[in-house]
DNA sequence: TATGTTACTAACAAATATGTAAGTTATGTC
DNA sequence: GACATAACTTACATATTTGTTAGTAACATA
């Protein structure tokens, strides 16, 4: 997400990784600090640049456009410009991105057995 | 995975997403090039470090131990040190470790639709 | 006593992701 | 003509992850 190197050996590991492994194809697209959050909250409807930067206050302009781009470039959201002045542009999910419903509750569910899990190794092994 | 600041704006941000949203949390404890690959690997059998070197000629030892590391430290794999000289450790799933397949093969899943997806796309719109 | 073995660690360097602050654009309304 | 607006972009700075190279430990065996 900025410039990379195609030459450098993460850039080549990085590529053969997800071309040896479907998982991390996967996983690279939706890495991103902001991005599973971005698609979340576009599964329940589309949402317009300022939309965003209401739900997550914290993002910055940048990193939003950067998140938002690439999203856009894998094909998991379509961006519509109106041509309006000020300018106005909405966001919503293709089908591929709408797809990703399934993908996102697998993540959770297994985030909260391992938060439960943690929870209750800590306490067999008495931490504070 | 390395020295992170406690303070910084990044860390917060992080800290406050996959507190909010639990597929942030599970995909920042999958997230390191090199983590699905080696859960991928564990679950067929239990592994030593230089089995890992074998399977993946490209990971250096800095970067294993790293990925390693942090796996072991979210519970997600045993280390086992044998007493012995020169030294043998083994990898192993825990049961949350293990409970990571499904999420991998959705991971799987959705990848394989996507790159389906995206190749049909680019012969609609006569990409070359 | 020197060598080989395995699983590391340390010091440094490069690459990539994220954040900060300050613009820019085009046009409708005052 | 000056100003407000939404969705950006630019230049720079910081943070985090990954990679490179060269060790180290501890003991069994030669």
């Amino acid at each position: 997400m900025s410039i990379i190197k195609p030459t450098s050996t993460n850039f080549s590991n990085k590529k053969s990784l997800e071309n040896d492994c479907l998982e991390v194809y996967t996983s690279n697209l939706i890495s991103g600090q902001w991005v599973l959050p971005i698609c979340y909250a576009l599964l329940e409807k589309k949402l317009r640049f300022a939309d965003f930067k209401e739900i997550f206050p914290n993002i910055t302009d940048r990193v939003l456009t950067l998140q938002l781009r690439k999203l856009e470039r894998n094909k998991i959201l379509k961006r519509t410009v109106y041509p309006e002045v000020p300018p106005r542009v909405e966001y919503e999910l293709t089908s591929i991105g709408n797809e990703l419903k399934p993908v996102i509750k697998e993540l959770e569910r297994w985030g909260a057995k391992h938060k439960e899990y943690v929870s209750v190794q800590n306490k067999i092994n008495g931490a504070n």
